[in-house]
DNA sequence: ATACTTTGACCCCGA
DNA sequence: TTCGGGGTCAAAGTA
């Protein structure tokens, strides 16, 4: 996957996302950060033109080229045709992700949200081109992290409103995530030798970095200067030794399981990888935080590791930098989970992550013990069981870093705290609990077993509390209305997979809005409302019990100040 | 010789 | 109580 990031701007002309091309699309995949990486030197023209200019510039053919946002190079990749797999990402983004994200694909996945179908901001943002060093890695882990982000030939458009770049990109986008069986070859951004496969949670969190990207502009643009600084020193894998200690072949899903541990002497971390039959990572899972710096080993940690795959869940800790970093963050929203002591997702080989530290350890997560979905298996503190010994065992304190917080969902914030395929549906059903103190409401997301372009939502309780603010923004009425927890209110909602709306970006976007949680859609709505999205209207949906109101949304983006610097920093 | 992976069996836990 | 799924062990194999 190394080679497949740092393809140059030439290697993909009809590349939209070309990675290479866009310092944008660099900043957001943080797929490249090779110091000839056209993105620095884009960064290094500095802020001296005009947008416009700039705009010209880039795009040439007035097009604006932060449509071309490059796909992140998913490390977590759906499995090619098994619904299970890929929605077990997250069991969302894995296709536990995917399922993870029923909207999305998650973390997950691997790993999008489930309950926005949102990519993890990090998949988004840490993209990474491989090194040298990460040759092996490349050799084992292609297929990994090819990301099947294919851009789908689109007709040049002469629009080059930002409004209209900002909606082609998100349709380009969200075409892009749930088409990459279409063009493969055409835009595989891994030199081509491999069918790309994207991870859809992570394609779905998508979306959410971008709404993100709006409230935290600013804040990209002040961390991107430690981003690059944090790239050019970061190291391959996730920086830590891992040894298998098992593979299994888990029910629901014909992708395997691996399980490894940390190698580090008395290091209780362990992590499950899944990988499609392919050998695509589908999802990982942290267990446990090292109890250990980093190792400054030279070698190349095992397979699993080497994948350099690291996605982060949002913990409640980390969530603080995920408001503040949109390069390191995570949104949490794969089911993908990450280490807790990283706070970002990183993919490629080099990590990247180590930029934003979360305190957020398995402590963090202790409080929901009892409903955090947890690891089996020995905790963080707990022992090890002896050879021989495997009756004992004790209780286990760590909580599966599969925690999520999505925070761009539907305006509450959400901790996932479980996650399993249920009868009767080989996609995995991502749970959610409301974040806010004493608030029962819960909901859990899984794609139709019968259309995968469905997303299930079904609510559990009334919130007792207003809509939080969302971070960033301060103003609490960006987030969106919740379909007002109705007991059991279930919705149904058209993933972007295949839907022949994402054709139209602006009808694409009236339908995410009038679906209420398009998990793609309406978290670039969000930040959509920089580009002053206003005005459509409810074109109605298939979704049930849960249409949102569009125009308060809309109404809501209004209220945003647009903000010429995120405008830039799509092109910076 | 060491480290890591593979793999079948075992064990625990939840439905 | 039973049964099946998921996680772990550990011997054997591989590099």
């Amino acid at each position: 996957m190394a080679s497949s990031y740092s393809s140059s701007p030439d290697s993909h002309p009809q590349n939209p996302f070309s990675f290479s091309t866009h310092p944008f699309s660099d900043l957001l995949a943080s797929a490249d950060f090779n110091p000839s990486s056209p993105a620095l030197d884009d960064a290094k023209r500095g802020p001296g033109l005009s947008l416009s200019d700039r705009i010209a510039e880039r795009t040439g053919s007035g097009v604006p080229k932060f449509k071309s946002l490059p796909p992140p190079s998913l490390p977590i990749s759906p499995p090619q045709v098994s619904p299970s797999s890929y929605f077990a990402i997250p069991p969302g983004l894995s296709p536990a992700e995917l399922l993870d994200s029923p909207v999305l694909l998650n973390a997950s996945n691997i790993l999008p949200s489930p309950t926005t179908g949102t990519f993890p901001p990090q998949a988004f943002f840490n993209w990474k081109s491989s090194s040298g060093n990460n040759q092996q890695n490349v050799k084992r882990e292609d297929n990994n992290y090819d990301f099947s982000f294919q851009t789908q030939p689109r007709p040049a458009t002469s629009s080059s409103t930002l409004f209209q770049s900002s909606t082609n990109m998100i349709q380009t986008a969200q075409q892009q995530a749930w088409s990459f069986k279409e063009s493969a070859k055409e835009n595989d951004f891994s030199s081509g030798k491999n069918m790309v496969k994207s991870e859809y949670n992570q394609m779905q969190s998508f979306s959410p970095e971008i709404a993100n990207i709006q409230s935290n502009s600013q804040s990209v643009q002040s961390n991107y200067g430690n981003y690059q600084q944090q790239s050019r020193s970061r190291k391959s894998d996730d920086g830590y030794n891992w040894r298998k200690y098992g593979q299994k072949q888990v029910k629901g899903s014909e992708n395997p399981r691996s399980y490894y541990k940390c190698t580090y002497p008395n290091c209780p971390t362990k992590k499950k990888v899944e990988r499609s039959l392919d050998g695509q990572i589908t999802e990982i899972v942290y267990k446990g935080s090292h109890n250990h710096p980093k190792p400054q080993s030279t070698r190349r940690s095992s397979a699993s590791s080497s994948s350099s795959i690291v996605i982060q869940t949002s913990s409640a800790a980390s969530s603080e930098i995920q408001d503040h970093s949109l390069i390191s963050h995570g949104s949490g929203h794969m089911d993908s989970v990450a280490t807790p002591e990283n706070s970002s997702i990183s993919v490629g080989d080099d990590d990247f992550e180590s930029s934003h530290k979360s305190k957020s350890g398995g402590d963090e997560f202790n409080e929901d013990e009892p409903e955090a979905k947890r690891w089996r298996g020995e905790g963080e503190n707990e022992g090890i069981s002896a050879p021989g010994s495997r009756t004992v065992r004790e209780p286990r304190v760590v909580v599966q870093t599969t925690s999520d917080i999505d925070i761009l969902d539907d305006g509450y914030r959400w901790r996932k705290y479980g996650q399993k395929v249920v009868k009767g549906n080989p996609n995995p059903r991502s749970y959610y609990k409301c974040t806010h103190p004493g608030c029962p409401v819960r909901k859990h997301v899984e794609r139709a077993s019968h259309d995968l372009r469905a997303v299930i939502t079904t609510y559990e309780g009334k919130h007792n509390h207003d809509v939080p603010a969302a971070r960033g923004s301060g103003n609490p009425s960006v987030n969106r209305p919740l379909p007002d927890n109705n007991n059991g209110a279930m919705a149904i909602r058209p993933s972007p997979v295949n839907n022949p709306m994402s054709n139209n970006p602006l009808r694409a976007l009236r339908a995410s809005t009038a679906e209420g949680e398009s998990p793609f859609m309406l978290e670039m709505l969000q930040g959509a409302g920089n580009f002053g999205f206003s005005g459509f209207g409810n074109s109605g949906g298939p979704v049930m019990n849960q249409q949102h109101d569009v125009n308060n949304m809309f109404s809501r983006t209004k209220e945003e100040p647009r903000d010429e610097a995120f405008i830039e920093s799509l092109l910076y």
